[in-house]
DNA sequence: TATGAATGAGTCTTCATTCAT
DNA sequence: CATGAATGAAGACTCATTCAT
């Protein structure tokens, strides 16, 4: 019976919607179960059915949130081309991927202050930098391999372009006048790449 | 009569200083005002007498955690030595006060995340965010003035490496082990630098 | 389902009935929302799921008290009899109501009050006298069709009558030795209607 | 040393000023000490230095306020004129008194909804009433010892044109609409006084 | 499964009163 | 006499969670 599970996806789905949205408006903590009620169309007992409480409702979410496209960034570090037309390429995705993500930013942030308090959830956010990192180091180590880059630890470079436009997306979120993103999308990772490359420029 | 004042500037620091350390260990919205009043050794009322609501003491305390050591980074614009070497300096010393802030850095993060709801909040962490790019733009476009770096955008420059530094600090907030600071406090801006340099490396 | 509204009303009037004696008790400004639930026996969450505040169960209150028995007097205007007979009546009718009312005048007095600050209590207290004023002046008028008053504006005529019964009633409720209801019950009426008849006396 | 009694007096009635002020624009219940303390412009502490406690305000405004314009009115007794002349004049007087008390009307129905709480306040106001209720049994005795009017109980019919009055009065407060006080002020009480009268009007 | 009425511990905030200076 | 900082009990309201139907 396979149709009561589709049901039961269908109703988790439905709540996990519902509760971002309510997330992103009023943050975790002020966001009240009957928010997510309302904005569900479900009833109290509904969400309680699915999920144990609140608290289990957010750790769902990060995971929904922050995996959900990493498939898509996946598939570059096999492109063809070089390792820094790729990284380019990656960025490139990264950033329109922000841009995608302007609504549930503020989310982010939330989690990452939940992180300190819930294991869970910082496990979950864990999960996606590291297989953030582990996608550019390969790419990184590919470009060192062919003697495009300079022998650097692919890690450390990966945590920094990861930590760069990650605190540019904080930064953006915060401020969007900060960030120009036509000029830091491309102008960054260039000076960055210029730096690792064993070519004069 | 600067005696009043003093008493008056003290209970307020006093109220500041239990704040931040309950904000640390419950998370802003958890925090509750009775925490406070215990952490503080005051009463309920002195802490309304010196702040509005509990939304005020987080206002003044963004100020109070952001702005308080800004001071000691702007003296490194004026220092001697090439751009280059004073913002490896500048980045040592920003390395070194993250370090100092580990314990605050979770508030950072509500901080971000309340930015998005809060008006006085955004501004203050905007003001933050501004005073600390104008810093390093400047030492940036002394860098280009004197022909050490390419002719780029120093806002664009300062926002970057600010950024690489902000997401870095981010990361490792949630996750030490992603962040080796040894490592990480020198070899990026090292890339960065030599991405920026017009000598060959 | 009938059954559901049945309860939500049940719940309703039990609230208003222990709202009325906390408020006669305490009054209303000291009446402490805790006092409403204990009288209820109904919970606090109770109380605010059919109450959005502690100002609408004083709004609804006032409706409750006020307008309650005001069907009945009505009934009188289209009673069998002489315009003066019919005063007199609804007069007598009146103060036994007042005499019922005793517990609740405080109360009463408070609504006055509180209709200088309260938009919806002060529209339901005019309310209120309108329809008060609206009864006797169809009396009046009727008096005056039929040769039995003096042409009299109606409305001043019933304000007036009502104006005296509810002074009265505000005296003796500060103080009950001032008003002895056998004699002000039926004296003042009579010195009225003597004035307004057009026969000697 | 009379001067110090005069500044001790003086403070009191900055005080009641302050408070009569205060009370009309936000009720008894809902003024703060503070309110009274920025309205008079003295401190917290000689409010507390001139009166024991909030309550004790209260009590002395009452004498304060019901009680300062009562001497005027005495006079009336003794002026020259029939009787159905002076207490036409005497209401003519008493509605020009509402009308300048327009503003503290609030304050009376909350010193009258106290009353029922306070013995202090009751017996002030019960006093009040009392010397009202004199003054124009003496005025009706006369008339009805002059032969002009019906042989009444003069406290019965006193206490009824007291009543219509406050009546009218807590009614004009209550919405102004439904009284006019031109056609209020003399039509009550020439029926009143034509339905006393032992002439045939 | 689903509903939504009911619960009550928990929270912020207010404010009369006190008292050291 | 006067000040105003400090107190803390009290009170309105919220909201995650439960459970009878």
């Amino acid at each position: 019976m396979p149709v009561k599970k589709d049901i039961e996806e269908a109703r988790r789905r439905q709540i996990l919607d519902a509760a971002e949205k309510v997330f992103v408006k009023r943050g975790i903590d002020k966001a009240r179960m009957d928010d997510i009620v309302q904005e569900s169309g479900l009833s109290k007992g509904a969400l309680y059915w699915y999920f144990k409480s609140k608290d289990a409702i957010v750790s769902a979410l990060v995971g929904h949130v922050l995996i959900s496209e990493m498939r898509e960034a996946e598939a570059l570090v096999h492109a063809d081309g070089s390792a820094t037309e790729r990284l380019k390429l990656f960025i490139e995705y990264a950033v329109w991927e922000y841009k995608r993500f302007e609504k549930v930013l503020p989310l982010a942030y939330e989690f990452v202050a939940h992180a300190a308090r819930s294991k869970v959830v910082r496990e979950t956010v864990i999960l996606y930098f590291n297989r953030y990192k582990d996608i550019l180091a390969q790419v990184i180590q590919q470009g060192i391999d062919s003697g495009e880059f300079q022998p650097r630890d692919p890690d450390t470079v990966a945590m920094s372009i990861i930590s760069m436009y990650e605190g540019m997306a904080m930064l953006w979120f915060i401020e969007p006048n900060l960030v120009d993103w036509d000029r830091m999308g491309a102008e960054p990772i260039d000076i960055m790449l210029g730096g690792l490359s064993v070519e004069k420029r």
